[in-house]
RNA sequence: AUGGCAGGUCGUUCUAUCGUGCCGGCUUUAUAAGCCGGUAAGGAAAGUCCGGACAACACAGAGCAUCCCGCCCCCGGAAUACGGGGGAUACCCUGCGGUAAACGCAAGGUAAUGGAUAGUGUCGCAGAAAAUAACCGUCUGCCGAAAGGCGGAUAAGGGUGAAAACGCGAGUUAAGAGCUCACGUUCCGGCAGGGCAACCUGCAGGAAGGAUAAACCCCGGGAGUUGCAAGACCAAAUAUGCCGUGGCUUGAGGGUGGCUCGCCCGAUCACGGUGGGUAGGUUGCAUCAGAUAAAUGAUAGGAUCCUAUUUUGCAGCAAUGCAGAAUAGCCAGACAGAAUCCGGCUUACAGACCUGCCAUUUUU
RNA sequence: GGCCCGUUCGUCUAGGGGUUAGGACAUCAGGUUUUCAUCCUGGAAACAGGGGUUCGAUUCCCCUACGGGCUA
């Protein structure tokens, strides 16, 4: 028996907000629906990281705040699947180490937030590189949040 | 033993921590969360080159067009696909036979291997001529003193070409020629024999015909069309709207995606103008994977394999080989990620192992 | 995912068994002009890769690579 697993049945969950004690990346944190992601590219914003693009929008909500995400690489620059997946998959894995604080802040927030990372480069680049990268744009989001917040509780 | 070629088989693994999809069970506030258990990508999952299952249209019918295939037998296979084994035929190469040539025999290799006497087309350049062959040459008639000119016959020789009108010898002849004959070659139909068959052998007779069908074409065989974005269900929306012209059971139009017929539905019609709405999800989708912006992973450490370097021991004059250890090698380091499923083909591939053949070296 | 089509000078293209692989724009050289542009003359420059059929392949057939289209 893990000793972690004592205290999990105290948290308390929301639909859209999973456990944040725990580093877990469930499919219905993940964006996915032809309209939202179409939403996204034709009015989101973006900010770029030397391999990773950023796309995301962020609305305020009022019910608690809620977090999707996806990962995209393009097969125009890597023509095979393999390379296309192990890119996703540590986009993915990176994301899910350091989730953390941007949901609390988005939980504190209230909004409803949408992003998208896209890899840019053409080379592989290995995980800790795409971790401190994808880590840079965690921390812009996370100030345009509550750049956000602060806005809307001054008016 | 080493190297090369061909074919075949395989194509990592363990631990810890944190995680992912699906299925089952339990608990709670029960399509959610947590816990437990099970399960989770290849030999090509790839290319999409074929075939089938499955689905819709008549449980898919006829004709034309179009497309594909093409030696025989046996085994596997749903199969006229494909694979394996054996054989037939043609060609290539080596050796032997043949004075030489055509050709025959033996070993090996290659072949999308029906038909070129059913017809049509094409064969550039060169060459006289590329399929009703006469430039030089040979023989010969007439004219002429001669040089030569105008004719005729002739496919033996020359040169050109990828290919030149069956090969070779003899006879005949003015000169020659399958014109005739011997030995051969190929083809045609007939008879006899062998073989399950493709086909082979023999006999007598006839013919001598260039190549090309992955040119049109003919013969035989096969294919109905479209594809899971098929199709089904739920939700949402609903306008079969309005105006003009034509049409309305004696059949417009559609299903029907090459055309005609047939079959089915049958006024939900056609053309021009005008003007709104919707386009989200489930299933199809599993028999020990079943995702859907698409799960099967990340980090850390180890083992084994391989490569390189260093080093120790043994063998050897040496080159070097064998065995062991250490270090290093952008993640075991190659190709590469299921998308309805199955079978085949093709292509990509680090390394390991097995089988066969060839070459070299050493020992007996 | 499925079904199709294409690849020829630097670019856009013609040619569908025997060609000196043609044309336009661009480019280079020369001429015209005081100079530049225009114009004239000339040159260089290509059949995606591999295999097969054929005497001969850019063309016909097969495989590979790359590019593009359609399809709810």
């Amino acid at each position: 028996m893990p000793p972690h697993a004592a205290n999990d049945n105290k948290a308390i969950h929301t639909s859209a907000m999973p456990n944040p004690a725990r580093n877990s990346l469930r499919k219905m944190e993940r964006l996915h629906g032809k309209k939202s992601i179409e939403a996204l590219f034709r009015s989101g914003s973006s900010y770029t990281a030397s391999p990773i693009r950023m796309l995301y929008i962020a609305r305020g909500i009022p019910d608690a705040g809620s977090m999707a995400a996806a990962f995209s690489v393009p097969s125009k620059t890597f023509k095979n699947a393999v390379d296309r997946n192990l890119l996703k998959r540590r986009m993915r894995e990176a994301y899910r180490q350091n989730k953390t604080t941007l949901y609390d802040t988005v939980r504190k927030a209230k909004v409803q937030c949408t992003a998208m990372f896209i890899y840019i480069a053409k080379s592989k680049l290995p995980y800790s590189e795409i971790e401190s990268k994808l880590l840079v744009t965690l921390h812009h989001l996370q100030k345009r949040i509550e750049h956000e917040e602060s806005a809307d509780s001054a008016h």
